[in-house]
DNA sequence: TTGCAATAGGTGTATATACGCCTATTTTGC
DNA sequence: GCAAAATAGGCGTATATACACCTATTGCAA
């Protein structure tokens, strides 16, 4: 039998923050072989599929802050995984890109990443995991403002 | 009509750090004239209910790591919010404990917490809000060990 | 064309998170 | 009663997060 369910946060918040520190966890101990963490992925994963774009453009595909992505970025760059280039059309701008290096750190982790995948929806369920990734992306797309 | 949905995360992990992102914020523009963030409130709140109690334990309760939840006490106790005492009964042990101005701080807070929780019913929905705090207290409950 | 608003990004600071390793203390097994 | 195991917690280190403020560059409008 499984497990009775603890009641559920009264805080929509706070339940949000717990299970984010327990998932994860789950998923940094999968991918900790390649040595990134599911956020490290989540970036070169996604800077590979948007190409050479610029900060602010790929701070806000990733719902995050500028200015922690370029703090996120600093490990990645230091170890040859991304190029943070000036931009010659807009000298403001810097251009980020996955190094061929980069690549091949994105194509070790993939298999480590979707075992953490079927992994979750072993133990969760597959259907209940559905569920929350589509609350979780209407939460986003929910004004906040 | 509302916006449409983007698609949902394949990565269950990263949609749920985008949210708990975007949440946070939320939560803390509510709390900033008191001058608690969403994490300290749900420190000191909690701590009220569960009365004097070890860090272990408490770590447990609010489901953070240990050492996690050691570094997050310190701004709470340089601020006078809670004590860190010794345990007469186990010296290696520290009793966490509310100060008068905590319980004071944690009163104030109160009402913003609560505007924020109907602000976001009020946005996002009381029954999807309902329904997420449910998933996610399933997610907590799920072994990923 | 020039001056100002808008935009791109960095820096300082503070807090959050957690792993590995350490010391101190208590408990337990013999 | 003592040595080993278990437990409580701190510290070093690294990364994550975001606000306020700053500079540089670009675009626009009078």
């Amino acid at each position: 039998m499984l497990a009775p369910a603890p009641p559920p946060d009264r805080c929509s918040c706070h339940g949000l923050r717990k299970a984010t520190r327990h998932l994860t966890q789950f998923y940094d101990r999968h991918l900790h072989p390649v040595g990134l963490n599911i956020g490290q992925y989540a970036l070169i994963g996604r800077l590979a599929a948007r190409g050479p774009i610029a900060m602010t453009a790929f701070a806000e595909v990733m719902g995050m802050d500028r200015t922690t992505l370029g703090r996120n970025l600093h490990p990645l760059e230091r170890d040859g995984l991304v190029t943070i280039a000036p931009d010659p059309e807009d000298r403001r701008s810097r251009r980020l890109a996955l190094t061929v290096e980069g690549q091949a750190r994105l194509a070790a982790a993939r298999p480590l990443w979707s075992a953490a995948q079927d992994d979750l929806e072993c133990r969760f369920g597959a259907d209940r995991a559905q569920a929350l990734r589509v609350l979780l992306a209407e939460l986003l797309a929910t004004d906040l403002a």
